[in-house]
DNA sequence: ATAAAATGTAGACTTTTGTCATCGCTGAAA
DNA sequence: TTTCAGCGATGACAAAAGTCTACATTTTAT
């Protein structure tokens, strides 16, 4: 079940690293159904995750209760939300199984033990964090002032994947779209 | 001049910092003029600044050469183009200096030296990281989904200050919305 | 002080997006 | 198997946003 995390940090750290296994083992198998929710918005954020298989939503809802996705995540990356775990305050995000989904994941003690301990993972922390962010500039930056066709578009440049991994309705809120708009535009291109 | 950022890093950090004037005395002092560019598309990014004074604008251009504005940083607040600065790459996005504006600065050398020799300034570095993300993750979830009126009536209640501090081209540029829209649209609120 | 440039507002018009209703298809549950 | 809920596509229409022009005002440079 660690074999993807083990890749994913040796890939990214070295061979060398002398605590892997130590951090490994603080680490524990979740899995869930399609349509689970994981995390509730309100709730307190327990784990950071890393995606063995499947894939996740992370979603907000606004006060009609419609749903805007803010990423959708899949195998070998990492997720969680980050600021509710990190302070242990109420998350304003969900988390949801897009997909039957294996986990590993470690909490918040676990976390700081290996962050105190193993000089390595506070690096691991920092890239989950650097990388989130770079994420987040990328999309404001792309997203804010493009059109709905362009948004289309940028999305099958940047993530083509996803098009046709996951549902019209999932795409069109992560692209900020109507689904309608959506189908329509689709069959433009 | 490093008045601010002292108050700045005692107010987060608490008093009790060893080696807060060292690290003051690695940051030199920068100003520019109104409309200056500090940091062009294309070049690597060779500081992180602080603000004493001021506001700096964050932009990108489109392929019409139309200026998004991702953020409007003003005084007591911290800029850079991290990604750039972090692996000295060739920065994605422009900085420009929206008003007269008094900085302090400090290096690739110095930061790293900071990081190594004060465990404490490692801390203001994920401060600044973890601000940073949580700032673009609320901007995406509050404006992927929202009209051009919500995305105004957004700024009034979490930035109003820049409303009339700054021009309606540059907000407009902000919010992602064009600026005769803008105009049109604070007429009806 | 004066001229030139940039900005803010407004109206008219076009294009894009949102909304709603409908219909056929598919997959899940009884 | 049959029924039903959800999804995706489409057309008609309404609402919102973009575009362009004009003009008055403000700011900047000379």
């Amino acid at each position: 079940m660690t074999t993807n995390l083990r890749d994913h940090i040796v890939l990214r750290l070295g061979k060398d690293i002398d605590n892997l296994e130590l951090v490994l083992s603080k680490f524990i198998p979740l899995q869930y159904k399609r349509n689970e929710i994981i995390l509730r918005e309100g709730e307190t954020c327990r784990y950071v995750y890393f995606i063995c298989s499947g894939a996740l939503q992370v979603f907000v809802h606004d006060q009609d209760m419609n749903e805007t996705t803010r990423d959708i995540i899949v195998e070998d990356n990492w997720c969680s939300e980050l600021m509710s775990f990190g302070k242990q305050q109420p998350s304003s995000e969900n988390i949801r199984a897009i997909e039957p989904v294996q986990l590993i994941a470690i909490d918040r003690q676990g976390f700081q033990e290996m962050m105190e301990k193993v000089p390595q993972f506070d690096k691991v922390y920092r890239q989950i964090l650097e990388a989130s962010y770079a994420n987040s500039v990328y999309r404001i930056n792309s997203f804010v002032a493009l059109s709905a066709l362009e948004r289309i578009r940028w999305l099958m440049d940047n993530r083509p994947g996803l098009m046709t991994r996951f549902s019209s309705k999932l795409i069109a809120s992560y692209l900020g779209i109507h689904k309608d708009v959506f189908s329509r535009l689709k069959a433009k291109i």
